[in-house]
DNA sequence: TAGATTGTTAATCGATTAACAATC
DNA sequence: TAGATTGTTAATCGATTAACAATC
């Protein structure tokens, strides 16, 4: 029987990734079980939810004892696909390309930068991290040769719709998204966007709400 | 009366803020106005969501004609509070710490960073995008003579914890959050995650999803 | 056995979408 | 006026929480 896996809901994908960093640390500090209660009182989750999370990895616990920690870590790592390697470019290398190069993503979370590329010439041609920054006119080429399954888009909002269609041309199937431009893109391409200025968004509207209003200072 | 403002969901901030990037975009070309509808086919969003979102800010929109785009981008400013300067700090002048500092977050989204601050002497007492980086200790002094809105906790996880009890000790009441690690504070103050793990984790998932699994792969 | 903890089923809550009336 | 577009009210959908049974 050939099957597709279950669509799990962001939310959810985005708790288990929480619970998946807190795990590692206890695992660090050797212990070997949590009940779901214990862990959702670490993070102020709701204990059912978080049965239900990890119950969507397949993860089954045992009545009074919890669940064990090993366990847990591999079926979240098994649930995100990052026991595997995603191989992954990046376009841009500015402050926050660089930057994401930087970070030890294989570490833990399955991707692998092979390459890096930009339009400007004065940026190619540099190694970041160990990762090769070639020229963009250079991908086409390069894809041809590598398995890549991510590429990373940090390149400013007026070009990204352009690395995009680069990307889809070239087949790689996900996407993920530091620019500001809503990239439009073919069903069977995956795009994931990390925008800070949407978080600082509900940051700085969480603080506007928080004030109490003076009498008038409200509009109807 | 005095009244607390209304508590928007953070989806709907989310797209607000999608809009506005989107509305700059538009003035730029010197359009003047735009209807929901056409709106929300640039996006790829409902057009009924589009005009519940807008009306939680208050514009309204005339029949036959859409909203204007000067009006729109005001009223999603004054909105998210992006009309005033919030004043910020940041804790951790890394990678990701000096990216942010360098990204002109004060032009358009009421961010103004007017310290940064960091563990490591070596990293202390420079200026980042002309923004000078003390040592964590200097904060408090520091605290107690600016004004300031935000604290930005852009550390390792393993010390995250400790930069948001000293925010929160020196009354700052928004901390963004770009570490791992889950923060613990009290209710008053007002904690806004920008974690990428989990924005790559909701990738990698969607990655896995999409693959059609060959015959007994797929556990139970 | 008793009690803690899991797992399931039902209820609630909130957000999105659909249908339609109002208006320029 | 007719038609496009807004705004509102109701229906649907999905996610969270509550209640409780199952199990070690």
């Amino acid at each position: 029987m050939i099957s597709g896996k279950v669509k799990a809901p962001a939310p959810v994908i985005r708790r288990l990734s929480t619970y998946h960093h807190l795990l590692m640390g206890l695992r660090q500090r050797q212990i070997q079980r949590i009940s779901s209660t214990a862990l959702a009182e670490m993070v102020e989750y709701n204990p059912v939810q978080v049965r239900k999370d990890l119950q969507l990895t397949g993860l089954v616990g045992k009545p009074k004892t919890g669940f064990l920690i090993d366990e847990m870590e591999d079926a979240i790592r098994r649930f995100m696909g990052w026991e595997a390697e995603f191989g992954a470019v990046l376009f841009g290398v500015g402050n926050l390309g660089s930057a994401l190069l930087r970070y030890p993503w294989r570490e833990e979370h399955g991707l692998r930068f092979i390459a890096a590329f930009d339009s400007d010439p004065a940026r190619c041609n540099i190694l970041v991290n160990n990762i090769p920054v070639y020229h963009t006119d250079y991908f086409a080429t390069f894809s041809a040769e590598h398995e890549i399954h991510i590429g990373v888009v940090a390149v400013p909002a007026s070009t990204a719709q352009k690395v995009a269609d680069i990307l889809v041309k070239e087949g790689i199937k996900g996407i993920w998204n530091f620019s500001h431009a809503h990239l439009k893109t073919p069903a069977h391409a995956t795009v994931e966007n990390a925008i800070f200025t949407q978080s600082l968004a509900i940051l700085t509207r969480r603080l506007v709400e928080s004030q109490v209003t003076s009498p008038g200072k409200e509009h109807s």
